[in-house]
DNA sequence: TAGATTGTTAATCGATTAACAATC
DNA sequence: TAGATTGTTAATCGATTAACAATC
């Protein structure tokens, strides 16, 4: 699906967790007001930004001294679903999918690893964690008794689309796409890039365009 | 830096890691030409985004025919330094460090990895592939020897912005920031966010949005 | 030639920023 | 009260899409 029905336009989506991170770290220093203002300054946005995206949130802030910490966490929280449970797997057991089993974060922001898999023998049946990597062939039944909604892709390139079609007949609801190439999916399904070879090179260009243009 | 001086818009920077993905693919496959309506029902874009954002590169399309995969590969290659060797550093030997130390990928892509460093004791002197892990405190030296032009980012949120310090101190040009957090830099300095937690929670809130929107 | 495709201009669409009345 | 800040409207800016003459 590519148009947004009814939702928050996608440059107000990608702001959102760089809130929400940045006042939960108000929150434990103690902080219990933010003003546009002091969020914009923190995070390099002008507090026009703020204001329009926290206006989308079921929140009021409060002239003179800004958004509640509090509430602004909750507010963003809900909207971010950090306050429900997302049941995941992974996909591709090697350097990348194993650590991000054992990344510890994923869980602590409602992330449920329900399951590890890969497509070489080998592999199978060794443990990362306290999962134990399962067969390919596992994977549809994991998903529909699990009712698994995000599949992650960490795979090489050029087994990307085909774990991609698995994951959608098993009925996963979102991809997260970690392979250096594009996948395809139908309609009902979403795809989110995080391709750290991409970000990579988006680096490099502009590290190297600067010098061309400030002549440094 | 925030403005863009000359340089492609960033819209543009972000899709043309997708073109020379799907080039690569193409020309691997044997083909030797590609329309801007062949690119763009591959990558789920318009043709006339395509054609705008390739007119930007220093490559000539050929009316009937297209572009010439190998032409095209070659332009997008050089925009993105595919071309060139860029050094790096990897801060954080955690799972996350590792697993992007021993991936191929990058390598392949022109990127050499020069050093992982971490500041926990126990870590430091064990071997991750052909590297050793070094303290912190030889951070400063490895990037001026060894010119290192970006640092990647992979301790957890609370050290983030000390690592970025010390990394913007020893003279890095870019950073890549893995962590679930917002790093500030000053101007000279480029950061590109990788966060895998904020890109699932972006497709955790555009998946539940779509329960809303369509009633399925 | 006829038809398909580029390259580019103009039109549309959407996001960001500025401005300011309302508010506490 | 005076001053700071929100919430929102209007203006600006930039990106995408449409359209079409030029081209092979």
């Amino acid at each position: 699906m590519t148009k947004n029905d009814g939702r928050l336009p996608n440059p107000v989506i990608r702001r959102l967790p760089k809130y929400y991170v940045r006042v939960r770290e108000l929150r434990d220093g103690g902080r219990e007001w933010i003003s546009s203002h002091g969020l914009a300054e923190d995070l390099g946005l002008t507090s026009s930004t703020v204001r329009q995206d926290l206006s989308h949130l079921d929140l009021a802030g409060v002239s003179k001294r800004g958004y509640e910490t509090r509430l602004l966490e909750a507010a963003l929280g809900h909207v971010l679903g950090a306050d429900a449970v997302h049941r995941l797997v992974i996909v591709g057991a090697g350097y990348l999918g194993c650590a991000l089993a054992l990344h510890g974060g994923l869980r602590a922001q409602g992330f449920d690893t329900c399951g590890i898999f890969d497509a070489d023998r080998e592999v199978v049946g060794t443990k990362v964690g306290s999962l134990s990597v399962r067969p390919m062939g596992a994977l549809n039944g994991v998903v529909r008794k699990k009712k698994v909604e995000v599949g992650m892709i960490a795979v090489p390139a050029a087994s990307a689309q085909e774990v991609a079609d698995k994951l959608v007949e098993a009925g996963v609801r979102g991809l997260l796409n970690l392979a250096y190439c594009h996948v395809h999916v139908p309609d009902h399904v979403e795809v989110v890039d995080a391709r750290i070879i991409a970000s990579l090179q988006q680096l490099a260009y502009v590290i190297s365009a600067k010098v061309g243009a400030d002549g440094t």
